[in-house]
DNA sequence: ATTCTTTTGTGATTTAAGTCATACATTTAA
DNA sequence: TTAAATGTATGACTTAAATCACAAAAGAAT
């Protein structure tokens, strides 16, 4: 039961009581995934809110020939399945374990119920929202306006500002995050290898040159820097 | 005042009661907009928050070099400014009618009144902010796996679907939306006259076989159907 | 009517990234 | 300890779309 307390300190439940976090706390069940475990799979009709203590865990969609798009990256505090909870539809997609990971899990109906108790976790799951469709946006500028040395030196960036500088993840997941093939992702992580910007052990990416790499997300090409 | 009532049929304000649809057009103002006008712009703060009523609005943001991206479409009943009012940032995008349009303006701080005493309205937002999201995942989706071809085809379907068979956008505009050049979007469209899916006329896209465009949108290129 | 501006149309060329094929290293499983 | 599976690496080739460059048609403005 104490670990269930760190999820108190959220900024989703800044605004409640004591007496109201509790009440959260016991409409809610803690639940450890391993990496790869399954959290909730696309197009199962939703009924669960998951709140991420711990680790972090990826939002994915699989095309017909199988290749995987990771859409969202999910850490600490972050909400997942509100959406489809709100809307009554089926998860939009499916959410996997890329670390160890404690998540609390919420029942749709008493989740629910706490929106429309808590007009301050309403705006707040909102706010959340908000948030991720403008990351999404600016994902399809990305896709219209960089190429993929500049989106992958973003990727990097943006993974590092939540988990270290040490990242987690294979090539073929880091191709899964910008949209391209394993191949290119393998070929652009060798030449920020060869610059010297990371270094890079089997399933890790360890950034090394945090402000090459800023340059790079800038987007001029490697070989002009 | 006649038309303003027009906006009380939206589903955004279906669980309200009349005295509380009332209170809402008092705190609204109409407005209307030529082609081109200007209804709000990025990085402005953000002041006030925007009902459609008639018409269709882009949702624009400018690349350093100019070329406009066209993130989202607007049309009846859509709401615009609300993720800036909510999280109290400026405007994200610049909105831009594609159309004469008119539109009810409501001050930020009125609306944040209308979700706060309000947890109906509040839902609704909620769940019109979670399709957007989902809109904008599906497009990084389609940029991860569709063609040009492929993705001007389920463009000109999602358009038709809302404005009817005849799409009153430039070439240029629907690059814009698609994410990709003029030339290209005036090869494809070329390519779609010839196969006689659409017709076109000088600022316009005029949908003649829907049924193909919809196997364009599928997958296959237009040269194996 | 003539000029200016915007939109549409095409050809030639370049380039980034996808595809295919193959190899080797490192873990995990049998 | 050997085999299978997974992750990384690279070369050769193809291709979709961008870029550059120019031209003609359709409206708008003078």
């Amino acid at each position: 039961m104490k670990n269930l307390e760190g999820i108190k300190t959220c900024n989703l439940f800044g605004t409640l009581s004591e007496k109201e976090k509790a009440k959260i706390l016991s409409v809610s069940v803690q639940k450890e995934y391993e990496r790869g475990g399954i959290i909730s799979q696309e197009g199962d009709r939703s009924s669960y809110v998951y709140i991420i203590f711990e680790g972090q865990i990826k939002g994915t969609r699989f095309t017909s020939d199988g290749r995987e798009i990771i859409l969202e990256v999910f850490g600490h505090c972050d909400m997942i399945g509100q959406v489809a909870a709100i809307a009554n539809e089926p998860y939009y997609y499916t959410a996997i374990a890329l670390t160890k990971a404690r998540v609390n899990i919420i029942k749709k109906e008493d989740f629910m119920e706490l929106l429309r108790l808590n007009p301050g976790i309403n705006n707040k799951v909102l706010i959340a929202l908000g948030k991720r469709l403008r990351a999404a946006q600016e994902k399809i500028e990305e896709f219209v306006n960089d190429k993929v040395e500049q989106r992958i030196a973003k990727l990097l960036i943006a993974l590092s500002a939540r988990m270290g500088s040490e990242i987690p993840f294979t090539r073929q997941e880091i191709a899964g995050m910008v949209g391209t093939t394993i191949e290119t992702t393998i070929r652009v992580t060798s030449r920020f290898k060869e610059a010297k910007v990371i270094r890079t052990t089997r399933g890790n990416i360890i950034i090394i040159d945090k402000q090459k790499l800023g340059l790079l997300a800038e987007g001029p090409p490697l070989e002009i820097l």
